[in-house]
RNA sequence: UGGGGUGUAGCCAAGCGGUAAGGCAACGGGUUUUGGUCCCGUCAUUCGGAGGUUCGAAUCCUUCCACCCCAG
């Protein structure tokens, strides 16, 4: 059976093309670059091409920059200027790695793309597939899948969803690979130097300018430099001392203004949830779901309500307020993704 | 000008004769396919200045300076 595997230049997506390959599959491998082709990205397709030959794989590449550009930087953007802040992963895979890349593999007669990512899929002859949380609790990456949609998930392979990160190098040794980038993909891919403030400046976007900090009983504490720079939860980088560590508890995009308090204030009982992608059919989710509104932070058990905009989440218990732009992850008791949508509140 | 009070790192602050706690901020690093969180590390040869007492002072004494409060 003709399966594309997406290859990135990590040991996850060779690994998965390798197991394909000894599953009986007839794996074609793809590599698309998002960032334009400069030499370093020339010298890794050279290195890709290398090992797929080795693996009697045939490698397509294939440029995906302008998409890129356009679905997920310039959204990425437009969000900070907005004052959300933006999760660029989501989105990607809904729309580049499920989404335009599929459309590019088709052309090559593959109906079926395979990744590197941490996460299960479920056919049981059931349309859609369920989608799970990977087998490594530590690396599930069903999180960043939430948003890709039914039928986008019918023409995705999970080869890694069984295994373990820690494996995953040592599986490749014995076959004589490894990873042909040296850092595992991490922080967002378009962003030099780790630094997303830099990056929106040189955007040419209007942003939002400097404001007042003020607390939860309208104290003014100092400003800040523009609320794009800040994020709901964050601590570091208010430059304001005080007795205790003061965290963001509240971006006012209306006023300009920052509202900020000490850990004690840092929760929320709600939030409001945009449904982007629903796996399962809202009527159909139980009435308590597990949500994540973060890739790190643990699920928490709610309760939804369907609201004019989109979803009411209560949280059982107060949890650390979920930042506008980032996206809210519905799980069942089973670890099953019920669907996912973007925080508006 | 009288009377009282306070001066310890960028901010807050402990110490009250035995050789400068802690928190915040900042900076650096680790964890992490988003932002953020979290974790670890660094950060006053010196206590407003100058003298003195003492084996030894941020701590006691003298004096000067600065700021604050109350009177007028």
């Amino acid at each position: 059976m003709p399966v594309a595997v997406a290859l990135s230049g990590g040991a996850d997506s060779l690994l998965a093309l390798c197991l394909l390959q000894e599953q009986g599959y007839d794996p074609v491998a793809v590599h698309a670059s998002f960032l334009g082709c400069g030499p370093k990205e020339q010298r890794l397709q050279e290195q890709l091409a290398g090992v797929c030959a080795q693996r009697g794989v045939a490698l397509h590449c294939l440029d995906l920059q302008e998409t890129f550009e356009q679905q997920v930087i310039y959204p990425f953007v437009q969000a900070y200027a907005r004052g959300l802040t933006p999760n660029p992963c989501a989105w990607c895979n809904r729309r580049i790695k499920f989404g335009k890349l599929v459309q590019e593999v088709q052309g090559l007669g593959s109906n079926l793309v395979a990744t590197g990512h941490y996460a299960t899929l479920r056919r049981d002859c059931r349309y859609p597939p369920g989608l799970y949380r990977g087998r490594d609790a530590g690396k599930d990456q069903s999180y960043f899948l939430a948003l890709v949609s039914r039928e986008q998930l019918e023409a995705a392979l999970f080869p890694l969803s069984g295994w373990r990160k820690e494996e995953v190098r040592a599986e490749l040794a014995r076959r004589g690979l490894s990873a042909v980038t040296a850092r595992e993909s991490q922080e967002i891919c378009f962003i030099p130097h780790n630094d997303y403030r830099i990056f929106l400046n040189v955007q040419g976007t209007q942003l939002p300018g400097p404001g007042k900090i003020v607390d939860s009983y309208g104290r003014f504490w100092g400003w800040h430099e523009g609320l794009h720079k800040y994020t709901v939860g964050q601590r570091r980088g208010l430059g304001i001392a005080c007795s205790e560590p003061l965290y963001v508890l509240k971006k006012d995009v209306n006023n300009n203004t920052l509202m900020v308090g000490p850990r004690s204030e840092l929760h929320a009982t709600s939030c409001r949830v945009r449904l982007i992608n629903d796996l399962v059919r809202v009527t159909s989710w139980p009435e308590q779901v597990w949500v994540q509104t973060n890739y790190r932070q643990p699920a928490g058990l709610a309760r939804v309500q369907e609201a004019e905009q989109g979803l009411a989440v209560l949280f059982d218990e107060p949890r650390s307020p979920a930042a506008p732009g980032q996206i809210a992850v519905f799980y069942s008791q089973q670890g099953r993704v019920l669907g996912g949508g973007e925080i508006h509140g």
